[in-house]
DNA sequence: TCTGGGGTCCTAGGACCC
DNA sequence: TCTGGGGTCCTAGGACCC
């Protein structure tokens, strides 16, 4: 073990929801528990006495209907408000046993933490342990973490610490003794692996490559041959080679989408009209929340994809410049919908994406502080008022910039109604 | 009959410019 | 008249994640 390797870990929420839902209502103990999807339709969260009785991840709530009436599963509605906050206790926990550098809130109920600074202070899976007890005593979440020496080790090692009690809710793998690992790398199928999906899956096996214990032994090389660099990193990850680093702040969208499912389908194009006005209301408020614009907006409709013939067109509008007007957003949808609807047809789903989102502009002048920080093509928007404000000259400008040896260059995009050629220019008038 | 919602990254290929 | 290559930008599609 090499003095240099870094460590990480992950700490995760078992069965997220269901652990949320039960804090408030301890008769949900020891019963099985789903929740379901937004429409009801889905089964997103599952306890485990759920699970034990066969219910998969993501099945159809009428697939398993008999099984719950059979079994008496507790089925409840997702109550996302709930599960958020939550969420926020939770990270706030774990920041108080990291450095805020060290930790990456990666989703919902999953958070990586850096620990190679703490190695020589802590037993880990000490450390680890007390992690547990703050969570379960505050928040009455139970968590598991796991401890390798990239991001991809320290997920496998959780997913380890969840399936097997011994392991009592912490797994590291720097303890492990190698034969137990490789043992145990060996009786896992290599879609358990993060970042190996059912397409991949498929594609390893040709290539005889079975369990996580296969990928690992892999060569990168012949690795990226057959796949992109996404699974090279995989492997090397696997191999304890760190790639893939600690994103301790939230980096700005680059894109915002609200949708849904309809309950019933939806034939008239005034409906939809009035789901995708609804869809892009909640957009913007994201959009703004976060001081972003957006330059062009992408429309989805679609027919049920279980259903022939399976409609799902795709339409994308460009404004001429960034913005977080309700009025000419949503004009620029209703725009969109009319070249893609078609009538007499059965719509299930609708959706709002907004796209080309670039910082508002009061994020100009770190922009101009930082920009080194900005090592490649970002979009760089800069409004009317604020050109006037800060440099008095009447002009607009949206482009594509590129970041080379301290030069600023400046692309224009064909919609820009007028523009700057150059960083220099800005700094000039300045 | 009933089948979630919200994201990211990579790659290839075409348009366009010089 | 014919012919070129490097570079950027944009999009679509495919894969993955929770």
């Amino acid at each position: 073990m090499q003095p240099c390797s870094r460590i990480f870990a992950l700490v995760d929420v078992n069965n997220c929801y269901v652990s949320c839902e039960r804090v408030f209502n301890p008769a949900l103990n020891n019963r099985p528990v789903v929740v379901l999807s937004n429409n009801d339709g889905c089964i997103v969260a599952r306890s485990a006495e759920a699970k034990a009785l066969g219910i998969k991840m993501g099945m159809p709530l009428f697939e398993v209907r008999d099984l719950i009436k059979q079994h008496d599963v507790v089925v409840m509605s997702s109550n996302y408000a709930l599960y958020a906050e939550m969420s926020k206790r939770f990270m706030a926990i774990l920041g108080q046993f990291v450095g805020p550098q060290e930790q990456e809130i990666y989703s919902i109920d999953e958070c990586f933490l850096e620990l190679t600074d703490y190695s020589h202070l802590f037993n880990l899976a000490d450390y680890a342990q007390q992690m547990r007890q703050t969570i379960a005593k505050w928040i009455g979440l139970p968590v598991c973490v796991g401890i390798g020496h990239s991001k991809t080790q320290a997920k496998l090692a959780n997913h380890f610490a969840k399936k097997n009690p011994a392991f009592n809710g912490v797994c590291n793998l720097l303890d492990l003794d190698p034969l137990i690992l490789e043992f145990m790398l060996q009786s896992l199928d290599v879609s358990e692996v993060w970042g190996v999906g059912r397409q991949h899956t498929k594609k390893l096996a040709s290539l005889n490559i079975l369990n996580a214990l296969d990928l690992t032994l892999s060569s990168p090389k012949f690795i990226r041959q057959h796949f992109s660099v996404v699974m090279e990193r995989t492997v090397l990850e696997l191999q304890g080679i760190a790639c893939i680093e600690i994103e301790h702040t939230v980096p700005d969208k680059k894109q915002i989408i609200s949708s849904r499912s309809f309950g019933k389908p939806v034939t008239k194009i005034d409906d939809l009209r009035e789901a995708l006005t609804l869809f892009v209301l909640r957009a913007i408020d994201r959009l703004r929340s976060q001081n972003l614009l957006c330059a062009s907006i992408g429309i989805t409709i679609k027919t049920s994809r279980f259903q022939k013939p399976y409609y799902h067109p795709y339409i994308i509008v460009s404004l001429s410049y960034a913005t977080d007007d309700r009025l000419l957003i949503n004009k620029a949808v209703m725009h969109g919908l009319e070249q893609i609807f078609k009538p007499n047809m059965q719509y299930k789903h609708a959706g709002v994406i907004l796209m080309n989102i670039v910082p508002d502009s009061k994020y100009l002048p770190d922009l101009l502080a930082d920009h080194d920080k900005i090592q490649e093509r970002k979009l760089l928007t800069i409004t009317l008022d604020e050109i006037n404000n800060k440099f008095g000259r009447d002009a607009v400008s949206i482009g594509s910039c590129t970041f080379k040896d301290r030069n600023w260059s400046m692309a224009q995009t064909r919609k820009s109604p007028s523009y700057l050629t150059s960083w220099n220019d800005i700094l000039r008038v300045n």
